[in-house]
RNA sequence: GAGUGUAUAGCUCAGCGGUAGAGCACCACAUUGACAUUGUGGGGGUCACAGGUUCAAAUCCUGUUAUACUCACCA
């Protein structure tokens, strides 16, 4: 069975059968983390699939390797403004508009809504094959969460840094809501500046300006610079720069906004770039930010001229425009100035544009009634903050700080209807039952607090010495703007009777939160600390103390909070990690996380951002329908490096699938070749014989392991011998030096890097090398030991391989994990206590290195290894010889050539080499050449004296003879002439290097020692070439 | 305008002080072997440019030039 006809299968069982490598529930430490919560707008793409893929590596390793079980948390986002967008246009398609069902009943379509997408994207994640809890899955606008965004609206107002103020903020007309400066989309566009005049009052005659027809002449008039000239009716200034020499006249005059008879002031202001259009800018408050800020310096009044839907009114407006859209009437306009002589000229112009990011539309500056948090004080702490989070990729923590240092108080209300709605209650003057106690608390309230924000000026003594009132909620009402900030409308009543207002006449406010508000909460709601801070303290006020008892509600040794980590994309850096640090941190005083690992975006192969109106954008179930959730896996996984976009495309996905069908194939030979094995982990004794029997009867030979096997009282146990072969350590000492390295990435955040390894460790060195060799060593008296280091080793990488193909590695691992050979390791001979539990990677792994003996240490250890390690690398050298002579040459294998190897120089040092590993097991050492000949395709003869025909071909240590037949040698003999100079190049730069007294005295020891080591192998090496090119010669 | 990256093989990218790497593509050879969704070998690189630090630089620093992103900029 292949392997792409195996996946539905195997995930079928993946998703139905237990995870064998959760067998052990008994963990160190126990963390949380929170998956970042999906839109409830749509489908998953390939980006969710990637973090979502990251994070659940990070889980399966934590659980594998660090004893760690991370529950993991899954939930969406009520994504306010995108989520509306959406309900809205599935509304009007049954021609439905939203002001005709009122905010109650638009609101139950949008929970209708939430439902249904809610469990699509949920479907979808299970898809995954993800380890969620999902029993703790949360939404942004649930119960609990609604109560502590409230809560925490409440307390932010209470410590001073919510108001509510007029200023000027992005507006869309689209969605006739405020949006936050993070919201803005700045796109490129080709537009127009237009040069318009404005005349002076006193160059006029009785005429208004729109009824002038003489030519206009600068005497006359001052040239202004405007991409937007229908904002003009809101004008209240023309502002020059008071060192422009060409307009230092000008300065105290005024002029008429042209088609109106209304006249503005020059005025003179610093912020007024003299080199940007004519010098001479028009001031529009309530329309430009820069002119809002230059308009408050010089007590401007702020006039909006456009309304909600964009378009244009007021009374400044003329009739003709009004309720007209600004960008239709932008064109009236123009064509109108031009008409009256009054446009001087219009220049073709790149500029940036600001859009919304969810509507798409143009956005207007626009001077509106809105809440801000103000950010500076957490932004400063966070600062600090980000110093102690291992941030993944580190270079974040700059632009994270750079972003800190610019911060603007932060619009956090929408005029929508789809989000948290602002806990705020208004009442109105006509409401008041008992004048005199709310004039009390009005003039005591607005003593006892700085302003009108809520912040509690604490140097007021007097009034907290008024008994006769009630001051713990004062800094939750605002008497000049007549609100009451309030949890919820029970306790806004109770306030509010308290200060004399009728509680029936409350109005809650009707904005929403910014979606990212709640968000920003997301790892303490989603711990059980939620409640611990989020209630009862209402009524307290928000001082030290009561932030002790903040504290204390938090365990320390809270396994909850701080999360384990955060695994986001680097495009929320701003949106959701910046403000969860600042949010839970003033909550809670705790940082809420550990860690910080940012993945890039996944983009098509040509790096541009998949989108659907692109037709680019990838669905990654569809992949995982074609290809199977590990291939989709392991090409995202491993084609992330933090921090980076990944250009995703075909490419990735077959190396992908090219692996699985490798590791696919793999077992399947290691199935069908350890067959005995396998079949024990059927474990009815009966069955048990039988198999050992069919066992015994696929063997080819009659070894004597599987006699052993056979004999009743071992019960079918086998010993392993006591110095493995060096072929069997090589693969065990390979997998658990490289294992080390995989989990170090890993814990590093390398996970490319990781990805990398297991794949050159299953590919190159157990399949192309160690399986290839261990076909001869099937073959031999160490079939047994050959078969359970085989199956161990594959089990072992299996469950490195877990947490990035979980699929494929349960799939097998189950297969396997029964493989439990009772083997008596080599050491109870040592330790004198029969070791008969099941022979696992890691106990074979210690023998190898006779980790059991007491007497053994670290010196031994790096022995064993370095001897495996040497004969390893004879073999790879003569067989990457002989298959490079084969590729030179273009031999062909059905044709069987001999290669000797000469024993008195070369062969014996093997052969010596080889017998020192396997000490007193093996006599002669057969196997060697076996995986020689099986690697290269080359009958070889170790012999004493080469025979006449056959060509020497140098090694580092000494020269092999080969039977090269017909072949004509002269490719070969100019490869070897290249490969010579190159090697007396090599030489003489490391010669050189080794001669530099500075370098001697400068460098490391361990350099030295590897340039010596090089020097010496490369004086073996030419010495080699010039003896085999003398023997060419002749 | 400010900030942050990136420039390495034909393509997509790793590596980031001590002999230039992978996958794909290319060329040659092998042939049903666990694996044609294959194996083996090969060709191919002044590591953008110019300086500097260092015994040693693709790697660190400075500058230049491309290029991408983020923030600010609608006169």
């Amino acid at each position: 069975m292949n392997y792409s006809k195996s996946v539905t299968n195997m995930e079928k069982n993946f998703f139905s059968k237990a995870d064998p490598f959760q067998k052990s529930s008994k963990y160190e430490s126990k963390s949380r983390m929170v998956l970042p919560p999906p839109n409830i707008t749509g489908k998953l793409h390939i980006g969710h699939a990637l973090n979502a893929f990251v994070q659940d590596l990070k889980v399966r390793y934590e659980r594998s390797f660090n004893n760690n079980k991370i529950s993991w948390i899954p939930g969406t986002d009520h994504a306010g403004i995108a989520t509306q967008i959406m309900v809205e246009k599935l509304l009007l398609e049954s021609n439905i508009k939203k002001e005709d069902l009122g905010r109650e009943k638009f609101l139950e379509k949008v929970w209708e809504w939430k439902e249904k997408y809610q469990d699509n994207i949920y479907d979808q994640l299970k898809k995954l094959g993800l380890e969620l809890d999902w029993d703790q899955a949360k939404f942004t606008m649930d119960e609990d969460v609604q109560e502590a965004v409230s809560e925490a609206f409440c307390k932010f107002y209470k410590s001073g840094l919510i108001f509510k103020d007029n200023r000027i903020v992005h507006w869309d007309t689209k969605m006739q809501t405020a949006i936050s400066d993070l919201e803005v989309r700045n796109e490129e566009v080709t537009g127009y500046m237009y040069y318009i005049k404005y005349y002076f009052e006193n160059s006029l005659s009785e005429d208004s300006p729109k009824n002038t027809t003489e030519e206009p002449i600068s005497e006359n008039f001052v040239t202004v610079a405007t991409t937007r000239p229908e904002t003009m009716f809101g004008d209240k200034a023309i502002a020059v720069n008071p060192n422009d020499e060409r307009y230092k006249n000008l300065i105290g005059r005024s002029a008429y906004i042209p088609m109106t008879d209304i006249k503005i002031p020059i005025i003179s202001d610093e912020r007024c770039d003299m080199e940007k259009g004519s010098g001479a800018v028009k001031i529009t408050p309530a329309h430009d930010f820069l002119d809002f800020e230059i308009g408050k310096d010089h007590d401007l009044e702020v006039q909006n001229i456009i309304d909600k839907y964009g378009k244009l009114s007021g009374d400044s407006v003329p009739k003709s425009l009004q309720n007209i859209d600004r960008l239709e009437a932008r064109k009236k306009i123009i064509k109108e100035l031009k008409d009256k002589e009054l446009l001087v000229k219009e220049e073709k112009i790149k500029h940036i544009i600001p859009h919304g990011d969810r509507s798409g539309s143009i956005l207007e500056p626009m001077a509106t009634k809105q809440w801000f948090l103000d950010m500076d004080s957490m932004a400063s702490e966070a600062k600090e903050d980000i110093q102690n989070i291992a941030v993944f990729p580190q270079n974040y923590i700059k632009i994270f700080n750079h972003w800190m240092n610019n911060i603007q108080p932060w619009c956090i209300s929408r005029q929508i209807w789809w989000g948290h709605q602002i806990p705020v209650w208004y009442f109105d003057d006509n409401h008041i039952y008992d004048l005199e106690k709310y004039n009390s608390y009005k003039k005591h309230g607005t003593n006892y607090l700085t302003s009108d924000y809520g912040q509690i000026n604490k140097d007021n003594e007097q009034f907290s010495k008024n008994a006769n009132l009630n001051h713990e909620f004062l800094n939750q009402v605002n008497f000049e703007k007549r609100f009451i900030v309030a949890k919820d409308i029970e306790s806004a009543r109770k306030i509010a009777k308290d200060i004399g207002i009728k509680n029936d006449s409350l109005t809650q406010e009707t904005d929403v939160l910014d979606t990212w508000f709640s968000s920003a909460l997301w790892p303490l709601v989603n711990s059980k600390e939620i409640n611990s801070i989020f209630t009862n303290s209402l009524n307290q006020e928000l001082n030290q103390k009561s932030t002790q008892e903040l504290s204390k509600g938090l365990d320390p040794k809270n396994e909850e909070y701080p999360n384990e980590c955060i695994i986001t994309g680097s495009d929320i850096l701003f949106f959701w990690v910046a403000r969860m640090i600042m949010f839970c941190k003033f909550f809670s005083k705790k940082i809420p996380f550990k860690q910080i690992y940012l993945h890039g975006l996944v983009q098509d192969s040509f790096g541009k951002k998949m989108s659907k109106s692109k037709n680019n954008a990838m669905d990654p179930l569809d992949i995982i329908a074609e290809e199977g959730i590990d291939v989709l896996r392991y090409a995202l996984l491993s084609s992330s490096v933090p921090g980076k976009n990944v250009k995703f495309g075909k490419q990735n996905i077959e190396k992908s699938r090219h692996f699985c069908i490798k590791i696919w194939n793999v077992f399947k030979f290691i199935k069908s070749n350890c067959s005995e094995l396998f079949d024990v982990n059927i474990h009815t004794p009966e069955n048990m014989e039988d198999n050992l029997k069919s066992g015994e009867s696929s063997q080819t030979h009659d070894s004597q392991e599987i006699k052993k096997q056979n004999i009743p009282q071992e019960e079918s146990s086998y010993n392993l011998p006591e110095n493995l072969h060096p072929w069997n350590s090589f693969i065990v000492l390979k997998i658990s030096d490289i294992r080390k390295t995989i989990l170090d990435f890993i814990s590093e955040w390398k996970i490319h890097e990781a990805s990398n390894e297991i794949y050159k460790l299953i590919w190159e060195d157990f399949c192309s090398l160690y399986i290839e060799g261990c076909k001869s060593m099937l073959n031999s008296e160490h079939s047994m030991e050959t078969k359970i280091v085989i199956t161990e080793s594959f089990k072992e990488l299996i469950r490195i391989l877990n947490p990035f193909m979980p699929v494929l590695s349960t799939e097998i691992f189950s297969l396997m994990e029964n493989i439990n050979p009772q083997t008596k390791a080599y050491n109870s001979n040592l330790t004198n206590k029969p070791c008969n539990t099941s022979c696992s990677f890691d106990s074979i792994l210690d023998s190898i290195l006779k980790k059991k003996s007491q007497k053994e240490n670290q010196e031994n250890e790096t022995l064993i290894k370095s001897k495996t390690l040497d004969y390893i690398k004879e073999i790879t050298e003569i067989t990457d010889s002989i298959r490079y002579c084969k590729g030179v040459l273009g031999i062909e294998n059905s044709i069987i050539y001999h290669v000797n190897i000469k024993q008195d120089h070369v062969g014996e040092n093997i052969i010596q080499g080889s017998k020192s590993h396997l000490e007193s097991n093996v006599e002669k050492d057969e196997v060697f050449y076996n995986i020689i000949e099986k690697l290269s395709g080359f009958k070889i003869h170790p012999s004493k004296e080469p025979k006449n025909d056959m060509t020497p071909y140098p090694l580092q240590q000494g020269v092999l003879y080969i039977n090269f037949l017909d072949k004509d040698l002269n490719k070969l003999k100019n490869k070897i002439k290249k490969e010579k100079e190159k090697s007396y190049q090599d030489l003489s730069d490391a010669e050189r290097k080794i001669e530099n007294k500075q370098f001697i005295e400068n460098a490391p020891t361990e350099i030295k020692e590897e340039i010596k080591e090089r020097i010496a192998k490369l004086k073996q090496i030419v010495d080699n070439f010039d003896k085999v090119e003398l023997m060419w010669s002749k």
